[in-house]
DNA sequence: CCTCCACCGGAAAGCCGGGTCA
DNA sequence: TGACCCGGCTTTCCGGTGGAGG
């Protein structure tokens, strides 16, 4: 934790109000109001002008973050002007194609949107131009991953309030429809990491979106951002069809592409001079090694800053770079682990406490029965197998283990499962499943 | 070439805790 | 209050299957 972050800093205005006061410490006795010895102004002083004097390679670390949209948006200059030549229509009063627009992570395709949307919305108001832009990313966990909730916060967003959960899906379409109503507008859609939303949902919901414009005065555009290709060939072909009547491609930056972005946006981010030579092509060589993730780079640039900082550097050095690397991998896999429930780490739990003396290759029948063991001395109900299967998986997909399905011949089908967290990490983690498993 | 193991993974249904509404 | 609705988690049921060993 940061030192000198904003809840420090109300602590220590909460310490100091009560000394302004006057208060009773622990063993009863009165301290006198800071005033009446005149430590208050020094202390606080002090504090003030640590916190001045506390020398950051920062000078505005809002730039380096994912949601910042920068002046310009460099290397995306095709696809701005193509999204442009579709949306235009709007600001005619005609309703624009419904867009789709693909890429893998980290490719600007939210930025892109975005900019283009924030443009356009600026002209409509400067026109009067009726136009509202309703931005929802379907990623963010527990708002917005089924049917029910993805209406309901689009509802919400146009200011009618849906209770969470308790009405009929249809009565939540029904008041959609009438805060639409309410205002007669072009309305357009992002629907951002729209294949999470139809892997969890379905492609209902989508056919239901596309088709809303019969029921309603005002015209609605959809524009869907995915990173996943083939999802559109998943579809249903009705929706398909129609959500993809323009497709935007957006490649992955080059190493070069990533470097010039990052210069653009480490200049508002850093203090002059903080950033050693070849930090900045250390950084975009890493992201380009993983397909141009432009956003990992702005990561791992941003937590070298932070490294820095914490080691009361002046610069960021090369080295930081690793050291950030290790740091996001680590606080992801921290994150991953403590966030599941119980069951999750009782199955965890036997996944490593296995893993010494079969090496790397266990199976999902010992670890059940390991599970299974587990269970009973914890007194934990038992999941069946198939549900522990499911759970393994999950495992798999957040990368914190590696399972593979294989043939072992004669002696049945079953996965290979193997750990990827990293050697050093397991004493931490073993201590913090056992912690979990107690209570 | 066939068999048959030991599990995979899809589908559907049940339970529970959260909620609305009349 | 009871009838309903939703989502998340889980169980039940069951057809499917790659390949070692006969």
């Amino acid at each position: 934790m940061e030192k000198y972050n904003i809840k420090y800093f109300y602590k220590r205005l909460y310490c100091f109000h009560k000394k302004r006061r006057g208060a009773y410490n622990k063993a009863n006795a009165y301290i006198p109001p800071f005033h009446l010895e005149n430590i208050m102004e020094r202390g606080l002083e002090t504090f003030f002008e640590g916190f001045l004097k506390k020398e950051s390679v920062f000078f505005d670390k809002k730039a380096l973050q994912s949601s910042y949209i920068p002046e310009t948006v460099n290397h995306r200059e095709d696809q701005i002007k193509q999204m442009a030549n579709i949306l235009a229509p709007v600001l005619k009063g005609d309703k624009p194609s419904n867009l789709f627009i693909y890429g893998k992570t980290g490719t600007g395709k939210t930025l892109t949107a975005k900019y283009t949307t924030q443009q356009l919305t600026e002209i409509a108001k400067r026109e009067n131009i009726p136009l509202e832009i309703l931005y929802i990313n379907c990623k963010l966990k527990r708002s917005t991953d089924t049917e029910y909730r993805l209406i309901a916060q689009l509802a919400t967003e146009l200011g009618k309030s849906i209770p969470p959960t308790g009405l009929p899906t249809e009565e939540v379409y029904k008041a959609f429809i009438r805060a639409l109503n309410r205002q007669q507008r072009n309305y357009i859609i992002i629907l951002d990491e729209i294949d999470q939303l139809v892997s969890k949902a379905g492609d209902n919901v989508l056919y239901n979106l596309t088709r809303i414009n019969e029921d309603t005065e005002s015209q609605i555009s959809l524009l869907g951002i995915s990173n996943d290709i083939m999802f559109i060939d998943n579809l249903d072909p009705r929706v398909k069809s129609s959500l993809s009547e323009e497709e935007i491609v957006f490649p992955p930056y080059n190493a070069l592409q990533i470097q010039s972005i990052l210069k653009q946006r480490a200049e508002l981010a850093f203090n002059k001079g903080v950033l050693m030579e070849g930090v900045i092509e250390k950084c975009a060589a890493y992201a380009a090694r993983d397909h141009g993730d432009a956003r990992r780079a702005l990561e791992l640039l941003r937590v070298a800053g932070e490294v820095a900082d914490r080691k009361n550097l002046k610069a960021i050095m090369i080295d930081n770079i690793d050291e950030a690397e290790e740091k996001i991998e680590k606080d992801r896999i921290l994150d991953i682990i403590t966030t599941q429930p119980k069951q999750y780490h009782l199955l965890l739990f036997s996944i490593l406490s296995l893993k010494p003396n079969r090496g790397n290759a266990l199976f999902t029948g010992e670890v059940y029965e390991i599970y299974k063991a587990l269970c009973k001395k914890t007194n934990t109900t038992i999941l069946t197998q198939r549900r522990v299967s499911d759970i393994i998986s999950e495992f798999d997909m957040l990368g914190i283990i590696n399972a593979k399905v294989i043939s072992k011949g004669r002696y049945g089908r079953t996965r290979d499962i193997s750990v990827e967290i990293p050697e050093a990490m397991l004493p931490r983690i073993k201590k913090i499943l056992e912690e979990s498993i107690r209570i």
